[in-house]
DNA sequence: TGCAGCATTGTGGTTAACCACAGGCGGACA
DNA sequence: TGTCCGCCTGTGGTTAACCACAATGCTGCA
């Protein structure tokens, strides 16, 4: 069982506790707010999981919510219910990145399954989100000088081509080009380059 | 104005004939058909363009001419349109790649402006597939001992050590190595990986 | 003031890639 | 049978990458 969160969104609390009782009894781990606002006010940028959002809500609706989602890059994945949902709106929410947006009332099974549809995904995000990250991190610990290097390395420049843009040595090109590589943790231009593809 | 054809698949001939007029009238190229059979009949797997596909027609309806279109990889950017969908049908058109859903009836204005923007889709798509194109037919030329060759440059591997796995001279590997360059048009590994992930 | 980090440079040696020139064999096809 | 293509190999020479060992200078900070 999947233990990212799945965080539920509804004002009414009769729905909310009926579904966060139904998602419990699934074994996931759940939290239930009864607005987009707490909702918003209790997640960090970087949460991760499943969000079902109602759409019709007083205050900031579920689409509302879905914008600020967007706003911060948010990683949630995102199911909308919705009770008086129409085409142009589902299209739209779909467009814009939403998982999914069924209409009240769903079958339980069906909600289930998107929701379990939706944590795998989340999961394939974050091993994904890992590897770009520790490249991040890599790439920040260069200086300026072996950034610019860098650059001309992955254009496929010979040393003597880098050590005549930058009036360099080209031992020192050299000198630049190895700590590159080690601190990228890398032994070679295309081990380099195939590093930051797969970011 | 583009010159990327617009086809129009409607059964309803007044329908077809209103749109067909309002389209040629803006400038599209425009093809016309009555069923989705016949659509499929006229266009080959490689045509580009934007299909305005009705879902509901007798015989093969929109929905299943999109999943003919989607099984042949087709280019085709399909807009929907539909008198009597539903969310859960419109939410999983989008979701396997329909560039959008509408409602009949709907707008000129708007479906003009939603035709313009599959159409420059469109175009974006053609020179992205002209660049991998070309390298897919490169990669056509080589031999088969040639991508062996290959696929372990690719990895990172010195010349030598493919010669061991290979059971061959190295002389030998740094000939195929040197012919799998001149085909593909690069000058070295980080060129031809760069190559390949860009297509 | 001393230390760390960054940038720079030189010398000499090794390894690897690249290739001109040369050659051979086997299979398929006209 | 002759030709073409793919696969294979050796020799000798050049260029480029890589680096151990060594050294210098500048800046920022404790």
């Amino acid at each position: 069982m999947n233990t990212k969160p799945v965080y539920l969104i509804d004002d009414d609390a009769a729905v909310r506790d009926a579904l966060a009782l139904l998602m419990l009894s699934h074994g996931y781990t759940v939290r239930a707010f009864e607005s987009g606002e707490t909702f918003l006010a209790a997640i960090q940028a970087d949460s991760e999981g499943v969000a079902v959002l109602d759409v019709r809500m007083p205050g900031l609706s579920g689409l509302d919510v879905f914008d600020r989602l967007r706003e911060q890059d948010s990683e949630l994945i995102v199911i909308f219910l919705s009770g008086h949902g129409d085409i142009p709106m589902a299209v739209q929410a779909v467009k814009q990145g939403a998982f999914d947006f069924l209409e009240k009332p769903c079958s339980e099974q069906a909600l289930l399954n998107k929701i379990d549809d939706a944590l795998e995904v989340a999961l394939g995000r974050q091993a994904s989100r890992g590897n770009q990250h520790e490249a991040e991190k890599r790439l920040a610990t260069l200086s300026p000088r072996e950034r610019e290097v860098m650059e001309r390395v992955l254009a496929g420049k010979l040393n003597k081509q880098i050590a005549d843009e930058l009036n360099i040595a080209i031992r020192t090109v050299e000198v630049h080009r190895a700590n590159v590589f080690a601190k990228m943790g890398v032994r070679s231009a295309l081990d380099l380059a195939q590093l930051l593809a797969a970011r």
